[in-house]
DNA sequence: TTATTACGTATTTTT
DNA sequence: TACGTAATAA
C-alpha cells in the first residue's frame, strides 16, 4: 500500500521519465499506478479504469464515490488521455466540488491547476453563458439573481397585470417557473394546460414577461444558467461544437439528483463533436433513441439517496441510464466501509420497502457494533434533553463533539436543540442554516455593489435607494417606475433625470440627487480604487455603516461584523466583477470546522458526510415522513421521504440513535403525533427500544410498535391531555442565554478564485449615455398637460427636460414624459 | 413618508 | 408562534 509513496505525488505528469523502453501502458500502470489504483478495491478499479465509453457506478452509501470520482480524474490525467482542462467534472453542491478539489490536491500534488472545470452545474454554466452572453441577449456582467430577487421582480409583473396577489402569490409562480426550467422548457415549450393553471391562465404570458424583464435587468436566475445554455448550445452548434471537442471526459457526481435540464445539458454535451443538435423537444422520452456515438462520460449515484424529486430531480435519469447510453458499462459499488452491521442491517431493511430500485446490497466487514436505538419522548422538549444529556455521556466516555451529529427533517427542529445546548453549555454549530449572503446587510451591501457594477440593475437599486432611510419612499419609487417604464431606462437613470426636474419635492429630490451623484462618483473609484477598498467607502459613505451603529437592537453588532467579514472575503477576488459573479453561486458557508462542536443540521445538507454518531430526532407520522411530501407526492414522495431516512442513517459509523416524540409543536399550537411508519419497518434484530433518559418516566418502551394505535384517540383532544398542561406550566423555562445567540458569521467563499478579468461597466456607460439624449417630441409653446401642475406652456427643451409655465404652479423643470400635449 | 398596530396566514428540504 | 402585509395614525 504505501510502497507507492516512492513515486512523490507532484510527479504526476512526468510518468515519462519513470520508465525506460517499455510501452505506454505498461509505464503508466508501473510507475504512479500503486499510487492511486493500489487502495481500490476491484469494483472500484473497474470503475476507475474504464475510460471508453458510458461508465454508470452505482456508489451506495460509504462505498467510496468520491475516492472512485477522484481515482478516475487522477487516472485520465497519468494515462495521458486528457489534460486538466479537458475534464468536465460537475457535481450538485458547492461542498461536494470544493472536497473533490481538495483531495485531487491531496492526491496530485500541485500539478493540477486547479481542473478549471471542475465545479456545480450551475456555476460552470454559469461560467459558459458570460463567455458567451451576447448569444442569450445578455452582457457578460449580468447578475444572477436569487430567490429573493425573483420573487420581488414576479410580484412587480403581477402588479403590472392587476393579478390579485393574494390568490395568486408570486411565491407560486416562481415555483412554477422554476419547475417549467428545471424540466428544460422555455416559455413556447411549456404544455399550455399546465401554463394556463396560473392567474386564470396567464401563467405562461407571465413567464414569457419575466424572461423579457430578465433581458432587460441584464440578470439570469438560478434556471436560467442551465436552461440559457441548453438554447445557447441549441441555436449555435457551432459554440456546442466548440466545448464537445474541449471535453474529452465528463464526470458526474450524484447523477441521481440531476433533473431534466441537467440531463439535457449533459447529453448535448457528451455528443461527439459535429454531430447533429438533438431536436427542440427532446425531454427524454421513452422513445428518444440516442443515435449520436456518445463520448465517455461516467456518471457516479446512488437512486437510493435521491431526494431532491421536489426539487425536479429525475429519479428515472439515473434508472434510464443503460437506455440513454447504450453500450453502457454498469458497475456496482456495494461494500461499505463506514457503518457497522448493525447499522447497514437497518439501513438496508427499510430501503428495502421501496420499490422501483436499481438494487443494491450494501455489505460491510466491520463488526455488529451497537444496535441502533429508538428512543420515544412526551414531547419535543424532552426529547431534546434527553439528546443533549446522551450527548454528555458520549462525551464523558471520551467521544469528540465533532463526531456527533444532530440530522433534522426540517429546520425549524432545530431551534430546539439550541436552546437546550446553550442552557446546557454544549458548542454547536449549526450547518446550513440562514446563508451568509442571504442576510439583510449583506443583501443590502452586495445590492450597492451591484448598481455600481452594472446600473441597469433595477432590483439592486430599487433594495437600496431608501436603506438607509433617506425619504424616499413608495411614492418616488412609483414614481420613478413610471417614468422608467415610459422611456424603457433603467431605474437608476431614470433616477437621473428626475433629478434635474422639479417634478419631486425639495427634499426628496435632495438626497435622491446626493444619492445618484455619490453613485456615480463610486463608479469613477471603483475603476481606479482596490474593490475591497470601494467597499469600504461606500458602506461607508451611503451611511449603511452608520445606520447599523446607531441601531440599538441585539444583532446590530454581529450584522457589523458580517459586514466587515464580507468585505474581507472580497480580498480573494481580483475584482468587483469576479467577486459579483462568485457570490451569488457559492451560496454555502464553509470553515469553522476548528472547534469541537456537535453539528446540527437538516438531513438534505447531511447528504455526503458521515459522522460517528447520529441522533435523528423526530421520527413521528407528519413530519417523517413530512405531510406535505406524502400529500403532494404521494406514493412517489413517501419513497423519497423513506430514502432520505436511509440516507441519515448510513451517516453513522458507530452509532444511530432514532427518536420520536408524542407531543410536537407546530405553529406554535401542540399536536399528538404518531411514531413514524420507518419504525415498524426497520428489522427487529438491529434495532433496540430504549428509555428515554429526559425524565418523566414516560415514552419508552410501549411508545411504539404494537400500542402506538392506543394514542389515536387523542388525535384532536391534545389541549387536554396532560402533556398540553404539562407544556403550559413549561413555558416558563428561565431562559437566561446572555450571550451570543447567533452563530457568527463565516465566510461563504470557497477557496476556488479563478475569477476572470473582465472590464467591468464600460458598455453600460456608453449604453446609458445614449438613451439620455433620445430627443423630445415637443416644441417650443406647445401646450400641455401635467398630472401634479396642470396647464402650461413649454418654454423651454433640453433633451428630454422640458422647461414649462404652468398657469397655477409657475415655471418648473420636468421629464417630458410626464406630460402629454393637449 | 414613516411608524405603529392589527390582522391574517403560512410554515420542508436548496443549487 | 412569528412573520409579513395592510390599514391607520402621526
Amino acid at each position: 500500500m504505501s510502497d507507492a509513496r516512492k513515486m512523490p505525488a507532484n510527479d504526476l505528469p512526468a510518468y515519462q521519465p519513470a520508465a525506460g523502453g517499455i510501452g505506454a501502458r505498461a509505464r503508466a500502470a508501473a510507475a504512479p499506478a500503486a499510487q492511486y489504483l493500489s487502495g481500490l478495491n476491484p469494483e472500484q478499479r473497474d470503475a476507475v479504469e474504464t475510460l471508453d465509453g458510458p461508465v454508470l457506478v452505482l456508489a451506495g452509501a460509504g462505498t467510496g464515490k468520491t475516492k472512485v470520482l477522484t481515482s478516475r480524474i487522477a487516472h485520465i490525467l497519468s494515462m495521458g488521455r486528457a489534460r486538466p482542462g479537458e475534464i468536465l467534472s460537475v457535481t450538485f453542491t458547492n461542498k461536494a466540488a470544493r472536497e473533490m478539489k481538495h483531495r485531487l490536491g491531496i492526491m496530485l500534488g500541485q500539478a493540477v491547476e486547479g481542473m478549471p472545470w471542475l465545479g456545480t452545474f450551475h456555476s460552470i454554466g454559469g461560467r459558459i453563458l458570460r463567455t458567451h452572453a451576447e448569444l442569450v441577449q445578455l452582457k457578460s456582467n449580468f447578475t444572477v439573481l436569487d430567490t429573493d430577487d425573483q420573487i420581488r421582480l414576479l410580484k412587480q409583473l403581477l402588479q403590472a397585470d392587476n393579478i390579485d396577489d393574494k390568490r395568486w402569490p408570486a411565491r407560486m409562480l416562481a415555483n412554477l417557473i422554476d419547475g417549467w426550467k428545471n424540466r428544460g422548457l422555455t416559455p413556447s415549450q411549456v404544455p399550455s394546460g399546465e401554463a394556463a393553471v396560473f392567474g386564470n391562465g396567464k401563467g405562461g404570458k407571465l413567464y414569457a414577461a419575466y424572461q423579457d424583464r430578465l433581458k432587460t435587468l441584464n440578470a439570469a436566475d438560478f434556471g436560467d444558467l442551465l436552461l440559457e445554455c441548453i438554447r445557447l448550445f441549441r441555436e449555435h452548434p457551432d459554440v456546442l461544437k466548440q466545448y464537445q471537442q474541449r471535453f474529452k471526459y465528463i464526470l458526474v457526481d450524484e447523477y441521481q439528483d440531476t433533473n431534466v435540464a441537467q440531463y439535457l445539458w449533459l447529453r448535448l454535451l457528451s455528443q461527439a463533436p459535429g454531430q447533429r443538435v438533438l431536436p427542440e423537444a427532446d425531454a427524454p422520452s421513452a422513445d428518444s433513441k440516442p443515435t449520436a456515438p456518445l463520448k465517455n462520460i461516467c456518471c457516479v449515484g446512488d437512486d437510493d439517496q435521491s431526494i431532491y424529486g421536489w426539487r425536479g430531480a429525475e429519479v428515472d435519469n439515473i434508472l434510464r441510464f443503460e437506455h440513454d447510453f447504450p453500450g453502457a458499462k454498469v458497475v456496482r459499488l456495494e461494500r461499505n466501509y463506514r457503518s457497522t452491521g448493525h447499522i447497514l442491517a437497518a439501513a438496508s431493511h427499510l430501503i428495502a420497502h421501496n420499490e422501483g430500485r436499481l438494487g443494491k446490497t450494501l455489505r460491510t466487514e466491520d463488526v455488529d457494533g451497537e444496535k441502533v436505538t429508538v428512543t420515544g419522548s412526551w414531547d419535543s422538549e424532552e426529547e431534546a434533553r434527553a439528546i443533549g444529556e446522551e450527548i454528555e455521556q458520549l462525551q464523558r466516555e471520551g467521544n469528540k463533539l465533532n463526531d456527533i451529529a444532530i440530522l433534522v427533517r426540517a429546520s425549524f427542529q432545530m431551534r430546539e436543540f439550541e436552546d437546550r445546548f446553550v442552557t446546557l453549555g454544549l458548542p454547536y454549530r449549526v450547518i446550513g442554516g440562514p446563508r451568509f449572503y442571504e442576510r439583510a446587510e449583506i443583501r443590502d451591501a452586495l445590492a450597492y455593489l451591484r448598481v455600481i457594477n452594472s446600473p441597469a440593475d433595477d432590483l439592486a437599486f430599487e433594495r437600496i435607494v431608501n436603506v438607509p432611510k433617506r425619504g424616499l419612499g413608495d411614492a418616488t419609487v412609483q414614481m420613478l417606475h413610471d417614468h422608467a417604464r415610459r422611456r424603457r431606462i433603467p431605474l437608476s437613470e431614470a433616477a437621473r433625470q428626475v433629478v434635474e426636474t422639479d417634478e419631486m419635492k425639495p427634499k426628496a429630490r435632495g438626497s435622491l440627487r446626493d444619492l445618484m451623484m455619490s453613485f456615480e462618483r463610486w463608479r469613477t473609484q471603483s475603476e481606479v480604487m482596490p474593490h475591497t477598498e470601494l467597499a469600504e467607502v461606500v458602506l461607508d459613505e451611503s451611511g449603511y455603516t452608520d445606520m447599523w451603529q446607531k441601531d440599538r437592537s441585539a444583532d446590530a453588532a454581529g450584522r457589523l461584523e458580517n459586514l466587515k467579514e464580507l468585505v474581507r472575503s472580497m480580498e480573494e477576488f481580483e475584482n468587483l466583477q469576479g467577486f459579483l459573479e462568485h457570490i451569488s453561486l457559492v451560496m454555502d458557508r464553509e470553515g469553522g470546522a476548528d472547534e469541537d462542536a456537535v453539528s446540527v443540521m437538516t438531513l438534505h445538507s447531511a447528504k455526503g458526510l458521515e459522522f460517528d454518531n447520529v441522533f435523528l430526532p423526530g421520527w413521528e407520522e407528519g413530519l417523517f415522513p413530512h405531510q406535505r411530501a406524502l400529500d403532494d407526492q404521494g406514493r412517489a414522495g413517501l419513497e423519497e421521504e423513506r430514502r432520505l431516512a436511509h440516507v441519515g442513517i448510513t451517516r453513522a459509523r458507530r452509532r444511530a440513535k432514532l427518536y420520536f416524540a408524542t407531543n410536537r409543536r407546530i405553529h406554535g399550537t401542540w399536536n399528538t403525533t404518531m411514531p413514524s411508519r420507518f419504525l415498524d419497518e426497520l428489522p427487529a434484530a438491529n434495532v433496540e427500544i430504549t428509555e428515554s433518559k429526559g425524565g418523566s418516566g414516560w415514552g419508552g418502551a410501549g411508545g411504539y410498535g404494537a400500542s402506538r394505535f392506543d394514542n389515536v384517540e387523542s388525535f384532536g383532544s391534545s389541549y387536554s391531555t396532560p402533556g398540553w398542561q404539562r407544556a403550559q406550566a413549561n413555558r416558563s423555562r428561565g431562559g437566561g442565554q446572555g450571550g451570543s445567540g447567533f452563530s457568527e458569521g463565516q465566510s461563504p467563499f470557497g477557496g476556488s478564485s479563478s475569477s476572470r478579468n473582465k472590464r467591468p461597466m464600460t458598455i453600460e456607460g456608453e449604453l446609458i449615455a445614449k438613451s439620455t439624449g433620445t430627443e423630445s417630441d415637443f416644441t417650443l409653446q406647445d401646450r400641455v398637460f401635467h398630472q401634479k401642475f396642470g396647464y402650461g406652456n413649454v418654454t423651454k427643451i433640453d433633451g428630454n427636460k422640458l422647461t414649462i409655465v404652468f398657469e397655477k404652479a409657475g415655471e418648473k423643470k420636468v421629464v417630458d414624459s410626464f406630460v402629454e400635449r393637449v
